[in-house]
This record gives C-alpha cells, structure tokens and sequence, in this order.
RNA sequence: UCCCCGCUAGCUCAAUGGUAGAGUAACCGGCUGUUAACCGGUGUGUUGGAGGUUCGAGUCCUCCGCGGGGAGCCA
C-alpha cells in the first residue's frame, strides 16, 4: 500500500502499491494510456485503461505534460511488454504540480547538441543517461573509501584554500583571502606528504582546480582527484597499489551498475578483463612503441594525447608507464638511482581516455629538493613547511593522484568527462 | 595563447548569389499494448552582431561575439 521505489517494485508483483515521481514520456492508445514514470531509483511503465479510472481521471492522464510532479497508485503486474518487466495498473492518479510547456528537453537525450543540453543541465540530469552517469559516480566514489577504509588508510582533507602553487607551472584560480591573495588548490598531494609522516597510509578525495584554457574533451577547471599517500611506499609498491585500486573499483561498478551500464549502453565485456596485473612498460620502452606505430615522438619529450592512444593501442587494460624524463615531470619526484635523466614516477594510462593516474615516488633528500625547488624558480620561503618534512624524519615514501571524472568516463564508456560530473566547469562555463 | 570547425524555427539540420525549407517538439483530432508509438491537421524566423561587395547576401569579404574539437598543460 505504501510508496514503493521503482527499483524495488518487482518484489511487489501483484500488491497494489504507490509511486511517486515524475512524468518522462506519455503514449496513448484512444482507450489505453501509456505513461513513463521516473521516480529517481529508476524509470516504471504505468497503464490506465479507460474502465480502470474515472472519467476526469482518464481525461487527465491523456493531457499530463512531460515532467509533471505524479503521484500514482496501482496494481504491480509482471508484464513482458513492458520495459524492465514489470508496471503498474494505474487506479488512482494524482498531478502534484502540471510541468510548464513546452520542455526544454522534449525528446530526452535525443537529437541535441552537447552545447544546448550543457546549458540545460539542471533539467538533462532528469535524463535516463546523465542519471545513470551520476550513480556510476557515486558508486565509483564509494568503492573508493571502501577499498582505502579496507586497507587502513586513514582519510585526510587538505586545504582548498592555499597560500601559494603546489607544482608553480600551472595557473591557479585566485581569490581574495582579507587583505591577502590566496589560492583554489590545485592538488592536495603536498599536503598528504605531510598527513603521511604523521599517519602513515592516508588519502584524500576533494575538489582540485586548475585555471588551465584546456579545451579538450578530458579537461574541467573544477575536477575530483583521490590523493593516496603511503610512507616507507616505493615506486613498485604504489603501482601494484595502483593497479589493485583500479580493478577494485572496476569490479565494484561491475557488481553494482548492471541498470546503469544498460541506460549507458555500455558493453561491460573489456570491464570483466580490467584485473592485476596491468602492463608496465618503461619511458624508453614507451618511446620505441609510440615510433614504431609510426605515431611523431620528439626525444625526452612528454607524450600528448596521439603518443598515449599510441601507448595503450588496442589493450583493453590500462597501461602504467613509468620512469620519464626528470626535465618534464614535477619538481618533487625523486630521481631514479639507476638512471640520472629519469625519475621514479608512473602515469596509468587507460584505453580510450589517456592518463587517469600520475603519481610516484616523491624525493626525500632535502639537499636535493631545494636545488630542484631553486632549478624551477619556485619561491622558496612558500616551501619551508615541506621542506621540514625532510629535515625531521624523512622516509621514502610514494604515492599518486586518480581523476575521479576520467575514471568514470572510462567506466561509462562516455566520451566526455563534463558528462561525469553533475554541474561541470570549463574554461567557457559556469552556468548552470 | 595557437590551429581547425560551427552559429538558419524551441531543438536537429537543409537551402548554385535569385520567394526561408524539412524533421521533431508544442497544440488539436483519431486509435485498447504502446516501446524515441503511429496516422491526420495547425503555427513557427532580427539566418549570432556590425560593416562592406552586389541590381540582389543565409550564401562572398572584413571585424567582433558565442560555442565545439584539438595543441600546449595536466587528472
């Protein structure tokens, strides 16, 4: 008799049960109205015969516009016409709120452009993808405390508000701090260095920002990154970490986004593959593969997005490179001992995407870091702090940063990260 | 910041320099199993803005604006 989610309603087959939503689509058949519900947890075939209600009842159901606040109560019946199996025979029918015509959004995901629905986005989230995308999401971050909570990690939130650049290269958002100028952080890892000489295994999962003019389909100003830090870790510990960390997550979106992977029209086939462990393959290595696919590859250089498609080829696993130049990473990377031009540090690269993690082994020599923090004109009296973290007690250790919208874009299968996050923010938006 | 592309009906797009069009949505009517339902009917324009060339510009030229894809940079 109660409200019933519309995720929950096989289990209620043959009970007479409410739902309550909003109207998604409507079809009539002269005595025989069709409505689509979604109520949030997913979307319901709802029926009314012309027998089965009142005169101004049935009246009602042939007028009630797309996205009008219901409230429906009726039979639940298996019914193998019916999208997902099941749907309700409507016996009473009420409209809380009659939705404004005409909706901006009138077919759904249908036949528009990313740029109109972008500017609808507070009404595209209602639609079958975009709510899929966002479940994803937060199951993708919940599989990720998990899998950190599990292996005692403890969770530490750095600052949004910094004093100064963390890497000094990329441009930051400034905002007003009283009479000072502070900025929006641009990665916590600095900060999780810190929470790791005192914690031991931390990670943190936040907002960063980068005022960066990228216009590409895998760059938002405002993004979600999950920071883990690991004292005593080295290189290969972090990147078993790492692989480990992804295809725990993978697994998880696996296990509970079966509904969602459908709306998406996702073949979760290369998914079912993503397991430890992934290909490892050096810079050098990389280089060679990226040459012989014919693809343009300057010496000592970083890899731009054609090098990395080049890197994963046709792998449905991603790959991790490690040990790049010193001259193109950041300035707190340690140096690989074997190899003076390389440093400890290793992307993971995933198929169709690019780069979803950057992290390494961070230098724990403080001679060493204040040459690097002099080499890359980085205002020193900013990094005294971090430097203390060398002078008492410094250990190896590692760690590394995974994109959260890239990461879900991967899993969804979407092309676009600003699909991956409810309201995104580019170089060219902040409405709404 | 640079390169390429786009901007025409609410939306998605057409239109050799020669009367501004279609699909779809919306609205009206029909249909007892529809699946982006279908069938019939009705309306819809500062062609992003400002100049210019021309008898005539949606179309060609210049500048500007807005946006998309990519580069750089990065997750």
């Amino acid at each position: 008799m109660g409200v019933v989610a519309i995720r929950d309603l096989k289990q209620h087959a043959g009970e007479t049960v409410t739902v309550r939503g909003w109207m998604f689509n409507r079809r009539s058949a002269g005595k025989l109205h069709f409505l689509q519900v979604r109520d949030g947890s997913g979307f319901l075939q709802c029926v009314a015969g012309r027998k089965d209600v009142d005169e101004a009842t049935f009246e009602l159901l042939g007028r009630v516009t797309q996205e009008s606040s219901v409230q429906v109560e009726g039979e639940v019946r298996l019914e193998p016409r019916a999208p997902g199996g099941a749907e309700l025979g409507v016996r009473r029918f009420e409209v809380i709120q009659m939705a404004a015509q005409p909706y901006p959004i009138s077919i759904q995901d249908h036949g528009h452009g990313v740029d109109f629905l972008m500017e609808q986005r507070h009404l595209w989230l209602r639609g079958p993808k975009a709510s899929a995308t966002l479940r994803v999401r937060a199951r993708v971050i919940q599989a990720i405390r998990d899998f950190f909570n599990q292996r005692d990690f403890t969770l530490v939130d750095p600052p949004i508000l910094t004093p100064a650049a963390c890497e000094g290269t990329t441009t930051l958002f400034n905002v007003e701090y009283f009479e000072d100028k502070a900025y929006l952080t641009q990665s916590g890892q600095l900060y999780m260095e810190a929470a790791a000489m005192a914690l031991g295994k931390v990670y943190s999962l936040g907002p960063t920002f980068r005022a960066e003019k990228s216009k590409t389909r895998r760059h938002l100003t405002e993004f979600w990154m999950c920071e883990p830090e690991i004292a005593f870790a080295t290189l290969d510990d972090i990147m078993s970490l790492a692989e480990e960390f992804v295809s725990f997550v993978v697994r998880r979106a696996l296990e509970t986004c079966g509904e969602e992977f459908k709306h998406l029209e996702r073949d979760t086939k290369p998914l079912e593959k993503i397991v430890p462990p992934f290909h490892r393959i050096r810079y050098d290595e990389a280089v060679t593969k990226v040459r012989a696919a014919g693809v343009e590859m300057r010496d000592e250089d970083d890899f731009g997005t054609p090098q990395e498609m080049a890197i994963v080829g046709d792998s449905e696993k991603p790959v991790m490179v490690h040990r790049y130049p010193t001259a193109v990473k950041a300035f707190y990377m340690k140096r690989d001992p074997e190899n003076e031009k390389r440093v400890l540090c290793v992307d993971v690269l995933a198929p169709g995407i690019g780069e979803i993690i950057g992290g390494g082994q961070r230098a724990d020599d403080l001679a060493y870091l204040e040459e690097q923090i002099a080499l890359h004109k980085l205002p020193r009296a900013a990094f005294d702090w971090y430097l203390d973290l060398r002078k008492y007690g410094s250990v190896p250790h590692s760690g590394f940063g995974l994109g959260i919208e890239r990461t879900v874009a991967w899993i969804c299968g979407n092309e676009h990260v600003r699909e991956c996050i409810p309201f995104p923010r580019t170089i060219y938006r902040i409405y709404p």
